[in-house]
DNA sequence: CATGAATGAGTCTTCATTCAT
DNA sequence: AATGAATGAAGACTCATTCAT
């Protein structure tokens, strides 16, 4: 998996080994991810060019290719970093939960509402690549991967919650995990901000599991407003 | 409004004005939009053409110039279309459904499951615009506007069912709509079928409001085999 | 085969057809053909560009990827047009020249420096492709299919010819040949002119078969000095 | 003139000097060269970098400007190491040959073949030269001075040997340096091989000198299967 | 109205050359 | 001396748009 890099790394200062002649080749990889995660996000999927990735990350046009074999590469390594992260994320918040089948699952979901992973940026950048998952193949098995998994783990914690006659824990986990999604468009959207988005998602899990997430409690409060204004621009 | 024309209108034989050399205008503008929809279910919104477009509607490939000024006019046209045609359909069938609130909201619900509005190169269409929204503004707010009137329309049902202290009809809106919105992109990505997706969503109404969905009554009854395999081509 | 069309057909007056807009494909490729001959004579292989074609077509440089799918195609496809014209040339004087196995060894011979097939621009052409035949499979195979069809004429006539003990066909064919071949290089290098490489490749025949051939009479007179002058910037 | 290295000089193991971080500069040159050689053949003039150079030599492609200033002042070296070496060899051979013209010509001729000379690499080279040599007046200037050399060479041995009336020494000269080029040419298509040209073109010479080459006397030996097996790879 | 050849701006990609390390 | 990341010019190719026929 690639190494990490924070999406906030653009070039104010040469800081030593971030910009100019000589960074070792794994840093310019993640340095050239991030700057393609902000140019999906500037111009779409369909208008990104690689002059566009370049610029972004403070370099030469020529250099893209010389990290990425070509542009198809570099966007299919922007996806599978975002996949990466998006799994890791999830994983490790419901590890830190604990074991209580509710907890775990209430991180899985706060997890999806990160300040890191839920970034105006990189819910562009999903976005883009579920538009063309359609018609590529390499995208729709890369994001099916990420969604089997994700699935998979609700599917578990529904059933362990889940006790009612006529449950369907399957349904449940899809019923859940695609309001997720739909609040990470409406989120990308600006319909809504990233703090009601997590609000919305947990409180619904009070209606699917009303006997585990009594009314009103699950919410996590709501940050302060400055914070929240400033994460807008990542 | 533009008129509609059934996406089926593929130039097998030559019907009485919908190809050859003189056709009316409209009618070239909805056949075209058509095979618009196809190619973006075909070959995404980053690689569409105008040849593409045209190919499809078995016409020379530079009569699309002739109907629309440009392709960018062509893809707003398209955006259009199915977004009138979406409201078109949830409202009728809202109407439909009488006066009952828990009747309409099923019906809304239902409707966004309906063989016309969500078939596959529609949902793959709107996907493909949805994943260009965050860098278009044009789209943004047309998908916007669709997303208000339907949420409006939801909040609003929303209010006349939900009842309990604590109970807030945006977020509840919001919970649903994006639910739907979730399952139209696990859909188009085949992880589910559109019955299932259908079920799935009238399920959840259950649990968002029991009192008036009472359990396992609210699902359509799931189609023939036949029939469903039948429109995964259209 | 190719419709052959005149190499000085260059662009001066709008005829009708050779230029502008509109004109039918396959005259527009012969057209392309005769430009990328005289850009390999001007430029060299390793230099032509697509738009050294089209500027010396007199069109726009998008042209050529319209008529050719690739700059491949065009070089294959001018290759196989020398290729072709010069098979047709010498087996037409090979016919012409009736059934007396001397003449017809002169009349191919004669062929090879033909006004048409062993001009400036052409041999220049024929040049840069054998150059790349070495590292490129399929220019090796066009001009080996070439010359294994001339060297078989030739050893089928030298049999004929020759009658001495310890005669060997195929080798004399092969120097022949060969020797062809070098004076092409040297009129191409402007060591000798094209009359001059005539004359010794006819008088060598003498060489190679006294008893037939009887020494000063096979060359071909030497054309008035204007006219040669002026097939020079063919 | 460049000092010679063996073309075999392939960095197997680190011969003293031969590569590692430290190298006299002739040294280096000579592998480049030998390098260049070997790209050459395998890419053929159009398709070489500089990257294939230092990669066929075993060293970091930026190491190539180093010691030459530019792409075609290694090319202009390559060839004029080729012209060198071809130039030595058959004025070495020449003088081995001793005082008789005949012995002379068939040594020079013999020359042509040789093992070193005429490998398959560096036909290949030379034949790259030659197509580009039309449109590079370098290339052009160099080609020509060799054979200008050799060509004289040929003069004054025909001269000495041809008497019968009508005899023309340079038209002679031109037929017997022709054919060798273009038995080069033969061989580097694989239509014959070195041996075999060899002894066409000492074949021929009895054609051209009955009286000095009496028939079938002329041909070396053929070497051994497996000495010519060998000698495929260089 | 319809066709399809022609145009030319824009993009990806390659690669010679430079230069910090 | 040597390395290899970085630069930037140049070229192949695509495609929206125009327009003669």
């Amino acid at each position: 998996m690639l190494e990490r890099v924070s999406a906030t790394a653009k070039p104010k200062k040469p800081e030593p080994g971030s910009r100019g002649r000589k960074a070792p080749k794994p840093l310019r990889r993640s340095q050239l991810i991030m700057a393609t995660i902000a140019a999906l996000a500037r111009k779409g999927y369909a208008s990104i060019t690689m002059a566009d990735v370049a610029e972004g990350a403070g370099l030469s046009h020529g250099i893209v290719n010389f990290h990425f074999d070509s542009k198809d590469e570099l966007l299919v390594e922007t996806l599978r970093f975002l996949s990466d992260e998006y799994r890791d994320n999830w994983q490790a918040e419901q590890e830190k939960a604990g074991q209580d089948p509710a907890s775990r699952l209430a991180a899985i979901i706060r997890a999806d509402f990160n300040r890191i992973i839920c970034s105006p940026k990189k819910l562009a950048a999903w976005c883009a690549f579920w538009g063309e998952a359609k018609s590529r193949p390499t995208y729709q098995k890369m994001c099916g991967a990420r969604d089997e998994t994700y699935h998979r783990a609700l599917v578990d914690l529904c059933q362990a919650l889940g006790g009612k006659r006529g449950f369907n824990a399957k349904a449940t986990a899809h019923a859940i995990g695609s309001m997720t999604e739909g609040l990470w468009m409406r989120i990308m959207m600006n319909s809504i901000s990233r703090q009601e988005g997590e609000i919305i998602a947990l409180k619904s899990l009070e209606a699917f599991f009303p006997t585990h997430f009594p009314t009103g409690h699950s919410a996590a409060p709501v940050k302060k407003k400055k914070a929240a204004e400033e994460e807008t621009k990542k």
